[in-house]
DNA sequence: TTTGTAATTAGAATAATTCCATTTTTTGAT
DNA sequence: ATCAAAAAATGGAATTATTCTAATTACAAA
């Protein structure tokens, strides 16, 4: 079952990539492909097992440098959630996210306007962040679907 | 310039450990003291090194027991940014933290009963955090005095 | 005081990630 | 197309934070 690149995926992955001056590689296009075919946060390993479907020579240096790429052309993001492995997020809108305990599952939350101010606004004068990151763990009564294809939630 | 823990402190230390049927040694308090006595967030290597001016055998395997223990028993907290090593930090206030990408400093920022009601606010319905994280990366123009003794700021 | 339990210790082991040297691929100029 | 230069991929070694293990030491209660 995999998931290929559409057109304006491609798009948005080639013309990221040659703003860096940057290759796009069929290495690299098969570990963007993954990361945005199933939205549950896959580590750097989980990864390179779902690339290896296609490409079965590739090796973990290499998803290493793809990530490292990708997420340098701001198509991914980085999560780290305590001291557990890296886990990687093609979702760029502003969110929070949630692990449950009880699953491991990993939910994006999005941030709505006025929550987004009220982080703003923790900042004390002469901060500027260019950066922030939310996370909750706790319990939650979602199911961890296995085919996922987005764990978006917002409120209510 | 070695600080002792206070009566009051050294009170709090030896109660939080006999409520989990632990020992009160010499390691576990000079640990404390330290995470007390400077309040820079300093992680276990740093941690070491200050311990070693009054323990000089003390090994580091000791101080990552001592730290797990002192944040199981709810006296100190770990803080993880990004993939650095794990920080450790006395405030135990709700928090988040700011780290300057000039400096390195990493300040605290104590959050008002408004805003954390916004971050409750953010979870969905049937979802239950029993912690959260928050944290920043930015700049800042406060500087990073040595021996600072709070890096607690507030807004304004 | 012994005696069992807990804590400390040094060093080995582990795990995620990065580094390094080599090979392969790609690109651009001819 | 052909070749040279640059970039990327590769496998394995190195690094680093942390945990584990086995042995020793300290402590508390009987």
């Amino acid at each position: 079952m995999i998931r290929t690149l559409n057109s304006q995926e491609k798009e948005t992955l080639h013309s990221a990539l040659k703003r860096k001056g940057l290759r796009p590689t069929k290495q690299r296009a098969s570990v963007y492909e993954v990361i945005l075919g199933k939205k549950d946060h896959p580590n750097a390993e989980e990864i390179l097992q779902r690339v290896r479907r296609v490409l079965p020579t590739i090796s973990l240096a290499t998803v290493y440098n793809c990530l490292e790429t990708l997420v340098a052309c701001g198509l991914v993001r980085q999560v780290n959630l305590d001291r557990s492995p890296s886990r990687f997020c093609p979702n760029l809108r502003p969110h929070a996210h949630f692990e449950c305990t009880k699953t491991g599952a990993i939910f994006d939350l999005d941030l709505d306007e006025t929550t987004i101010s009220t982080l703003e606004a923790i900042l004390p004068k002469g901060f500027t962040a260019e950066n922030f990151d939310l996370s909750f763990i706790g319990s939650s009564n979602k199911m961890h679907r296995k085919n996922l294809n987005t764990n978006s939630l917002s409120k209510q």
